[in-house]
DNA sequence: ACTTTGTTTCAATGGTTATTGAAAGTTTAA
DNA sequence: TTAAACTTTCAATAACCATTGAAACAAAGT
């Protein structure tokens, strides 16, 4: 396998695993193809590299910088921008983590908590789905307390929970 | 709120959870119905109660019985099949987890070796690439790796390691 | 003020995946 | 062995989400 054909490998499998994660595959595409290339990269390169459209490329660029993931760059003297990844990998996984407990996890313990509170009369089935929200709620809410547990520490989360873990 | 609509709210959340995480949101939704619900369901009350085909119900509800996570159980004297959901939530995302692993953390791995192996010359882009995959290859590995480590731990995971992480 | 270079927006379109429903298949009982 | 009760399959269709591309917008140079 050569250099061409590798890269291309590795992006088209950050696209699908993107998407199997809930994650715009053009948008995964395109931080996989920022984190391999060296030097940042217009967004003409990206377009003509990834052969997509100049308001897909906008679009998911913009997303990407949402999550803090990818940068603009400005070079001295050139009126156009350039994106950069995020260079440091750990640094890379805590933002997504941050942002995916934002987005999804606080909002869905928001619902069980709603759910799990109406007052259930002497009704069996009431009091079971009482019982099993209140249940998910605690779950759900340990996750993510762990979660951020092992994201706020800053540096070499992952080494550092292996280690605790093998305790 | 009364009952039927926080039953209904739990489910449409969970199902659209589901979809954000690369799950089916049929699957999702029965998967949620069936967690409720103290008595085991049979098809044709699924599909009543989240309106639904025969088809689509059939089809999800073995891909749930697949990852584990939903059993058969007869009821004697009658013919038609009844569902149950797995009733232990930490062995509930236990199977999760364990399933994401094998279906897209492995195979990832496998593309990430494969690709950060290629032999760069002197090419400074090919270098950084080879690097670049390589670190991602060590991060997957060892994030999967500490997943490991922590559904292993048969009871109460989601507690053990909080207290671990913690100390 | 106007042209050039570049970016963003959004309605229309395309593609992908989920869902349906009818037919085929299976099991049990008479 | 036939019918009845139930489940699975899969081609057709629908629904959903991503993508395009052209027009609007913005900024900078002349």
């Amino acid at each position: 396998m050569e250099f061409k054909e590798a890269k291309n490998r590795f992006i088209q499998t950050w696209g699908s695993l993107g998407s199997q994660w809930g994650i715009n595959k053009t948008m995964a595409q395109i931080h996989a193809l920022l984190m391999v290339t060296k030097d940042a990269l217009s967004m003409e390169d990206i377009m003509q590299e990834l052969h997509i459209s100049r308001g897909n490329a906008s679009m998911n660029l913009r997303a990407l910088i949402d999550w803090g993931i990818v940068f603009k760059e400005y070079k001295p003297g050139e009126r156009r921008e350039y994106f950069r990844a995020e260079n440091d990998i750990d640094e890379l996984a805590r933002k997504i983590a941050k942002e995916r407990s934002k987005r999804e996890i606080k909002p869905t313990m928001r619902v069980l908590k709603d759910v799990s509170s109406i007052t259930a009369n002497e009704n069996i089935e009431e009091q079971h789905f009482k019982v099993k929200t209140q249940e998910l709620y605690d779950f759900v809410s340990r996750a993510d307390n762990m979660l951020e547990k092992i994201i706020d520490q800053k540096e070499n989360w992952i080494t550092k929970t292996l280690m605790k873990l093998m305790s």
